[in-house]
DNA sequence: CATCTCCAAGAATACGTTCA
DNA sequence: TGAACGTATTCTTGGAGATG
């Protein structure tokens, strides 16, 4: 099963030192990241949960191993905008807004990396429940859709193990491979010390 | 009072560009 | 060609307010 590429991630393999990369730039962290279905999950169980119900979208164990604040910033992303008080508990399509979020054109309109951020101190409460009615009346999904919604289990453990066992297999072959190859040089650099043949290192 | 959430700021990451 | 630096994007952290 290949494994996608994180989106903050375009082209290569995760985490490969290439030969312009300044030792100083980096330290070989993981970064967890998303990839384009687990966006597409957090999508639909923003729809079916609400949106800001973190607590049970981890319940629904839709995305094992994301936590609040990744699924929250995710949001903003999908959203277009950093503030999601305005939707909390709407049963709306994320990505949806962020279109019309991504139009939004105007003085008032600040954008960092692509999000439009609260410029304007924080929002009064009353601020916050007249958007909510806004966004509600003109952006929530049916009930009846929301309701339907069915959301990935996490894979079944057992499954989980066969997938480690069949990596630890073509680990364990690659490095047959390598030994291999060693060995092969090895032997030819032996019979040429034997021979007296001298041949120009690669 | 503990927990949850929002928000801002800054650190880290990935890749591009410049230049010796 | 590769080291150093620049830029855009993503992630982490922590303070503050809201809520039960």
């Amino acid at each position: 099963m290949a494994i996608e590429a994180p989106r903050s991630m375009p082209t290569g393999q995760r985490n490969v030192v290439r030969s312009n990369d300044s030792a100083s730039l980096w330290n070989c962290t993981l970064s967890p990241g998303w990839t384009r279905s687990e966006v597409q999950v957090l999508r639909q169980a923003l729809i079916k949960l609400g949106i800001g119900n973190w607590m049970k979208i981890i319940e629904s164990e839709c995305l094992p191993g994301k936590t609040i604040a990744q699924m929250n910033l995710q949001t903003q992303r999908m959203l277009g905008q950093q503030s999601t008080a305005e939707f909390n508990g709407l049963h709306v399509d994320a990505l949806q807004i962020g279109q019309i979020n991504e139009m939004r054109q105007g003085p008032e309109i600040r954008r960092k990396n692509n999000c439009i951020v609260n410029t304007g101190g924080k929002l009064t409460r009353e601020e916050v429940e007249r958007r909510r009615k806004e966004h509600r009346a003109k952006f929530e999904v049916a009930e009846d859709v929301w309701t339907s919604i069915v959301l990935p289990r996490p894979d079944n453990p057992l499954v989980l193990l066969d997938r480690k066992r069949e990596e630890l297999k073509s680990l364990a072959k690659e490095l047959d491979d390598v030994v291999a190859r060693i060995a092969a040089i090895e032997q030819m650099e032996s019979l040429d010390q034997v021979t007296g043949t001298k041949r120009p290192r690669e």
